[in-house]
DNA sequence: TTTGGTAGTTAGGCTACCCTAACGATTAGT
DNA sequence: ACTAATCGTTAGGGTAGCCTAACTACCAAA
């Protein structure tokens, strides 16, 4: 059962949860969001999100005051702060654990971060947490996986099985 | 830089690497691969089909036989290899180690298997194969995180908090 | 005050990906 | 042999998400 369409079943689509999240780091980092420093933060032109902000304005999610400054109603900072929470985990998980260069992990981490149930997301902070509290765990996963990654490192027996080593004939 | 545009870098669109590992999974399955199997399989009309695998029938990805079996070249074969390796690899990793229930599991795999790139879905193997290999490591983690997650379980605190546990404001 | 940069909007266009409906070709059942 | 189902295709339509180009409105500095 592939399922080939590639619909999100979530409310938002990818793009406006994408937004959402950008308004909210804005607001964060420098206390206001207009829709140009929008633009320039996601590298998309002003009139894509003229319009793309419209139906999120349209759910009460964002709203802008009397001088066009974007405002996201507690709703939208609601999505918006579970798209974060989603992104976050998954940059962690993929940089601090899987060891992945912070560009790499930056970019799929946007990209996963539409795609993951709250279920998965939870269960990679119990991962995330078990690593950091336990500190046996912590300890051992660290250095084993450092090991094991320099022993298969350059290049990896898995390019030349054909990537088969993980996955004989499907199901 | 969040980067907004939701495209991805690859050669084929996420539906062309989807169509790909599904006509290998229904070769290897059955050994052989209609249209109208592919677009039951992947629960699309076959209109969507006959149109979609032109492309991949322009760059040589994939053909068919004189009754219009379809056909994956050897390099149409390659990449459905490699899609499926970081499917089944994803699918693994949120099964096995997370523990998410299979459905999900499969259906998360299904969208991110378009969006790691090949450095990630290795460090992934390699984790696989350090809790498979190391017997150590493997059962230690697998307890703990059984415990730590009956521990956790039911209403998370991470709930309550506003999701704000592991995401202090941004960077 | 005129010149010019910045902000936001509109209009029109494009690709990816899906759909339904209608049609020709083949295959199978009676 | 005729009917019925199945297969694949075409034509036309729709949404999401991006673009450029051409505005308007404002604000600021010479």
């Amino acid at each position: 059962m592939l399922s080939g369409k590639h619909h999100h079943e979530r409310e938002l689509s990818p793009s406006q949860e994408h937004y959402l999240r950008a308004i909210w780091e804005l607001h964060a980092e420098r206390g206001y969001a207009r829709l140009a420093d929008l633009a320039r933060a996601l590298d998309v032109t002003p009139a894509t999100l003229s319009v793309g902000l419209r139906p999120l304005e349209a759910r009460k999610l964002v709203a802008h005051d009397d001088q066009r400054f974007l405002l996201l109603t507690p709703a939208g900072e609601r999505v918006a702060r579970e798209v974060h929470h989603r992104f976050t985990v998954l940059r962690s998980f993929l940089s601090d654990v899987l060891r992945v260069p912070e560009a790499t992990a930056e970019r799929e981490a946007c990209l996963i971060e539409h795609d993951i149930s709250g279920t998965t997301t939870e269960r990679i902070v119990d991962f995330l947490k078990l690593l950091q509290e336990d500190r046996e765990v912590g300890a051992l996963f660290r250095s084993r996986f450092d090991a094991f990654h320099r022993s298969c490192g350059g290049t990896r027996a898995c390019s030349d099985c054909g990537l088969a080593c993980l996955t004989p004939p499907p199901r």
